[in-house]
DNA sequence: TTGTAAGCGTTATCAT
DNA sequence: ATGATAACGCTTACAA
């Protein structure tokens, strides 16, 4: 922890003798510098290895090359899947990303973004389930903008990048009633994320009209408690809006001895590596998580810039792939 | 997207009647400032929302309350109980996080930790495994603090958290030999992993003299992919350094019909949640990551306020819960 | 207790 | 093509 004070542009323009001006032309690349200067001015950068301190660069241009990143919680594999995204799209276009964990909580989430304001991101990617109207109403006032990721914004039409939610889930609703009738197939999903679960809930009750519909949390526990009333009220299949929950039921079901898929089927999505990892393997939306994040920065990118943007909600492809919880 | 600039201190103190120091000593609350100043300044800040500008906070104080977080992978579940844990406190002390997915790649590492430099954050919580030479050299240079989140320096003397690995893999075989001879017992661990793998393969062989050591990557498929060499050679019962290796092995084995635990045993070290979601449930050893990752960003704070600190590799207690795969 | 004013390290506008 | 110099919004002696 050496105690040498960082070297400033000063420092450079002395070490080279040009003037402030010129240095900051070559290490910005823009402005008309002379092929000797330029090499100079590198030179005096490279022995003195200076590095532009991005305080004042952000003091002084009003642009932070940073965007502020809320995830409601990095250990949900999916939130870290954008994530990952959204971090090596960062990289590419020099932008670091300021971490706000927000915990699904709503003062959290209102501080966390506070504190964005005060750093003066250039902008930010939302990522979150549960978000409260206080919330969205924040995000809206937001004098940078924001791009929701995995998720989109009550009114749907604010940016944002998903899959076809309807679609996926009728698709899914499809593949169950190949065995079984509608009354034997539910749907599990947390009816507090953001706008998804509604589109889930759309897209499943167009295949299964007349289909039930459960509440659960994000988490393991939650769907291995919910497991047994599924049981009890005969249903046979379910199609299920995240992963834990998903293996959370089918853990229930292999404690307690009933057959998947013969006697039970399973199908979740959100296609975490976690539904590589259970046996049998659950079958389940397969969605570029990686890439959904990915856009989504490339996007904000866009926005932030001021370039022109066709249609700021865009839909990503998705698959199935039907692995050992369906017949 | 409103587009009226944030007010600034100009602004407050304009408003209130008091000069811009007056201001700064209420926000800071430092100074002495009478009540009856204090609640005008306040109400001018509430009326006009306002927000310090932290780039120019930093820039005038050079503190910029802000960490960086370095971590290799967010996808890996036992970094993101870490980040969270990491987030949390520094959410305590008003720190902001600026994230770097450094990839396990040098030159990104390199990039990410200049990136932090530039930004002048205060401190930096590093999260690592296969942390190059190149690398460490790097931290050790570094002007601000650096913690060891969840790993530890080649050296071994720089701040770090961890659990006594060596304690806890000498305490894994010993769990094993009840059941097994020596040679029937093998370590699985990346040995790319800092100066970790080191400390379990010296536990491991405290108890396990004659052990094998295998190597594989932290994910799954490299430790599905390396589970027939161990039933080629014998070995009945593993230690695994990562969660996702482990059930690698174990669905190995399920998939072809080594019984778990009676004919092959599996002990993990993580401890993250998959090791609840397999179908046997993995034993393993327990270690407390949000800790972990609590207590190095505390451990941060005290050592960017210059604070004593007793022992600054902090060693936190492990446990054991066995689970299905163990006898 | 409160105010004045000199930085902090850049960018950006004018000149030259 | 290059150089002065005034911002940017805040902190911090130093005065008052």
């Amino acid at each position: 922890m050496s105690e040498n004070k960082q070297p400033t542009i000063y420092d450079v323009s002395e070490r080279a003798g040009v003037s402030l001006a010129t240095v900051s032309r070559v290490v910005n690349n823009n402005g008309k510098v002379k092929e000797e200067t330029k090499r100079k001015v590198l030179k005096a950068i490279k022995e003195l290895n200076y590095r532009p301190n991005a305080m004042a660069k952000g003091l002084a241009s009003s642009k932070t090359t940073m965007v502020g990143m809320m995830v409601p919680d990095l250990t949900d594999l999916y939130f870290a899947e954008l994530a990952q995204g959204i971090d090596a799209v960062a990289k590419i276009y020099d932008y670091s990303v300021s971490l706000s964990v927000s915990d699904n909580n709503p003062t959290a989430g209102k501080e966390a973004f506070e504190t964005l304001m005060s750093q003066h991101v250039d902008g930010i990617v939302y990522i979150g389930n549960k978000t409260s109207q206080e919330m969205f109403d924040l995000l809206k006032s937001s004098p940078v903008p924001v791009v929701f990721a995995g998720s989109v914004a009550q009114d749907g039409k604010l940016p944002s990048v998903n899959i076809d939610y309807v679609q996926a889930f009728q698709q899914a609703g499809d593949i169950l009633k190949q065995h079984l009738s509608d009354t034997q197939i539910a749907l599990v999903d947390n009816p507090g994320e953001s706008g998804l679960s509604a589109l889930r809930q759309q897209g499943f009750l167009k295949a299964v009209s007349k289909g039930k519909i459960y509440e659960s949390e994000d988490d393991y526990r939650s769907g291995y408690n919910l497991a047994h009333h599924l049981l009890e009220d005969g249903i046979k299949g379910v199609i299920v809006g995240e992963d834990e929950p998903a293996i959370g039921i089918l853990n229930y079901m292999l404690d307690n001895h009933v057959k998947v898929p013969a006697d039970f089927q399973i199908i979740s999505s959100n296609d975490t590596k976690l539904v590589k990892m259970t046996r049998p393997a659950i079958s389940s939306v397969t969605q570029p998580e990686f890439d959904i994040g990915a856009v989504s920065m490339r996007l904000l990118t866009k926005l932030m810039s001021g370039d022109p943007v066709d249609d700021p909600t865009v839909i990503l492809p998705h698959e199935f792939v039907l692995k050992d919880t369906t017949l």
